[in-house]
DNA sequence: TCCTTAATAAGAATAGTTCCTAAATAAATT
DNA sequence: AATTTATTTAGGAACTATTCTTATTAAGGA
């Protein structure tokens, strides 16, 4: 049977108050100040399993480590390809590829990413002042 | 000034001979068989350079490492989320997320990536056998 | 052919993540 | 409350993909 233990509350209390898109190595720095007892191995454990489980989202980015997310529904990402920050995005109007395919090689898709690689707002003005 | 060696050479026609969205360590094993002398930091070196020279593209998935590729204008992908083999999709009506920006959250873009995530033939039938 | 300098082989080092095992602990049972 | 049991943990070792280091090799111009 599943637990509830002190370590996974705290886990996913600092994920919620980190506000989203933390990478499971930022999670653990921030839990280590406060509880130096937590392991590394127990905080990347108890992600990967509530992503499992579908308490949160897994989204595995291109240009940086995997980054764990409370908020559920599918949604487009755009990250820096400088310091690996990561913000939401929205569009004009939606559009699914999964819908749009024309030819799927064979492949049953099941879920889709939409990702935009570019600066971010501080990564950009460095790159003004170089 | 950059000089012509025999491992490049041998590193770029075996990705060619692959038919595209190999890994470097894909390349590396392939190399390795016929000529065990030239080393993974090479071939490693070798496609990081070339794809900064533009020569090929890096694709760096979700799913599964970096793949290089040597079909340069930017197409979306349909990667395995079993075995990692990646597939080119095209869609019935093309579509620019990056002009279909509603609210870009200060960044910049510069380029996207539509990635598809699902089951290819293989891993479907395995899945179904089960 | 000789010389300069970039590129190489081999393996050590690194970073991020997962695995392993004894010990601790939560829930169920008494 | 005490006992039982099965899961979870801490800590560090192990693993994997990639990059770095250094002595050696070889490309291409003179």
């Amino acid at each position: 049977m599943k637990r509830n233990t002190i370590q996974k509350h705290i886990i996913m209390e600092t994920l919620r108050e980190m506000n989203c898109h933390a990478s499971a190595g930022m999670v653990y720095e921030e839990i280590n100040r406060q509880y130096p007892t937590i392991s590394k191995a127990t905080v990347y454990r108890v992600l990967t399993e509530a992503a499992e489980a579908g308490e949160l989202l897994r989204l595995r980015f291109a240009e940086t480590d995997d980054r764990f997310d409370i908020t559920l529904p599918p949604h487009a990402h755009i990250t820096c390809r400088c310091c690996g920050a990561v913000q939401d995005v929205t569009f004009k109007t939606p559009w699914n590829p999964i819908e749009n395919l024309a030819d799927n090689a064979g492949f049953t898709p099941e879920r889709y990413h939409i990702e935009l690689i570019g600066l971010c707002p501080a990564c950009n003005s460095l790159k003004k002042a170089e």
